[in-house]
DNA sequence: CGTGGGGTTGACTGAATTCAAGTAGTGTGG
DNA sequence: CCACACTACTTGAATTCAGTCAACCCCACG
């Protein structure tokens, strides 16, 4: 059965902003319901304007965008609490794919309910604009990886920056979390060929900084990690949910 | 003196969506003043918690981070109609630096009222939010420039992408329109080095698909270009001012 | 009239891509 | 039970696109 808003795991986890009783009631009020996927399954189509807005529950997925030549950008992994389908939310129509890594459970919202939900819930609606605000962050940052860092610099800051979200979520133990993407999957996402994405992570593997088989990730001393990367904060700083 | 909102020149443009008579009020009460930037001045800077949010009403700027090693990534050119800091406004914290590429005129907006500000004006809310959702929409374009186009896709994209931008607004005439930045701006938002944008620009021009000199872009043929850069959709959609 | 910023060009170097081959694990069907 | 196909990952060698180094031009400016 659907998971009350109230009852909603996410919401109590220490990352995410502590919400007035009045908004777990409206967002459980624009919630319409929820949706399973198995793997591999579609979720938006790039320049589609769905109906549906999601906010993810449990799983992992993939926003990604193909180019005429064929060429794949991955935008980012979607982790649980993060919302999707903005784009189509306000303008209509989405930048980029979505699809379901794991099997997936999605709170799903009514598209066409977002204009009364912004008018009659404005702390709602400031978390949304919130939401867009990091997600611009998280671009610039990721534009700033593929744009100037060479690849170890920039596999070392993909790894640490999941790292340090998994660590928000309670996914971390023992200093290991699933992460269950193909290097394919972290190749697109940074501008790099499959090969060499391999070849750079057997280097951070040999220099013992970040290990990734089996669909899970192990980062002995993060902080290491991160001074390679070239992340200046390592803090995670909390974040409204949708 | 300060333009008032019921005479600011850039929401009659076509690109902008209309707004009611109240927005129109709504925003002249946000508005606090207007401030005159010399070319070079900086506005906003990363790290910080700026206590104005800005409209660029006249000029061009860059936004732009710097990364630990002292490379810099340009995020993108700011023409006039663009909001600047809605990271500050929402998050408390810039991910980016702005910078007055020309003397720029701003419409100053007082961060501190912003709660009020979408409590008392769903609409505007709404239109920020939008305007965050396209800021996003743009950066995933840039990160799939960056991450999969090559050097003379890249350079064709981001000139037909000021292009089509500079002529929503009015600027080109003659198939030209002013382009006031440096080719190590430009570089810089595509990742790639002064000589090698240099060098490429040169290949666009001898083969007389767009020319840039003097801080003047000129492109004969833009469907030409933009099929070189990969550019599916060469309509710029409308968009909300604030 | 020197100085410095922006732009241009050629020669060399190198990081990352492409090509190629092979391993391991999993599932399918004869 | 084994041959086969398929996917993900791995590794070495050859190639190339883009970076670095180094000059040089032009021009605005003090």
């Amino acid at each position: 059965m659907a998971t009350k808003c109230k009852q909603c795991p996410l919401r109590l986890q220490h990352q995410f902003l502590p919400m007035s009783q009045d908004e777990v009631n409206a967002m459980q009020r624009f919630k319409v319901g929820e949706l399973v996927v198995d793997a591999g399954a579609p979720i938006l189509m790039q320049g589609s304007n769905s109906p549906q807005l999601f906010t993810a529950l449990h799983g992992m997925g993939l926003r990604y965008k193909y180019l005429e030549n064929g060429k794949r950008q991955v935008v980012n992994f979607i982790l649980p609490g993060d919302f999707i389908g903005l784009q189509a939310g306000v303008m209509g129509e989405m930048g980029h794919s979505v699809e379901a890594t794991t099997k997936m459970t999605l709170c799903v919202f009514d598209r066409s309910a977002i204009w009364n939900f912004f008018k009659d819930n404005p702390e709602r609606a400031f978390s949304v604009t919130w939401l867009a605000a990091i997600e611009e962050h998280f671009l610039g940052d990721a534009l700033a990886t593929v744009g100037q860092r060479d690849a170890l610099q920039s596999v070392a800051w993909a790894l640490a920056k999941v790292y340090l979200r998994g660590q928000q979520l309670n996914m971390v133990s023992k200093s290991q979390m699933p992460l269950p993407f193909r290097q394919q999957d972290l190749a697109d996402a940074l501008g790099l060929s499959l090969v060499h994405t391999n070849k750079t992570l057997a280097k951070l593997r040999d220099r013992q900084l970040a290990q990734w088989s089996d669909g899970v990730l192990s980062i002995a001393d993060i902080d290491k990690l991160a001074a390679i990367a070239m992340i200046e904060d390592t803090t995670v700083p909390p974040r409204p949910l949708l």
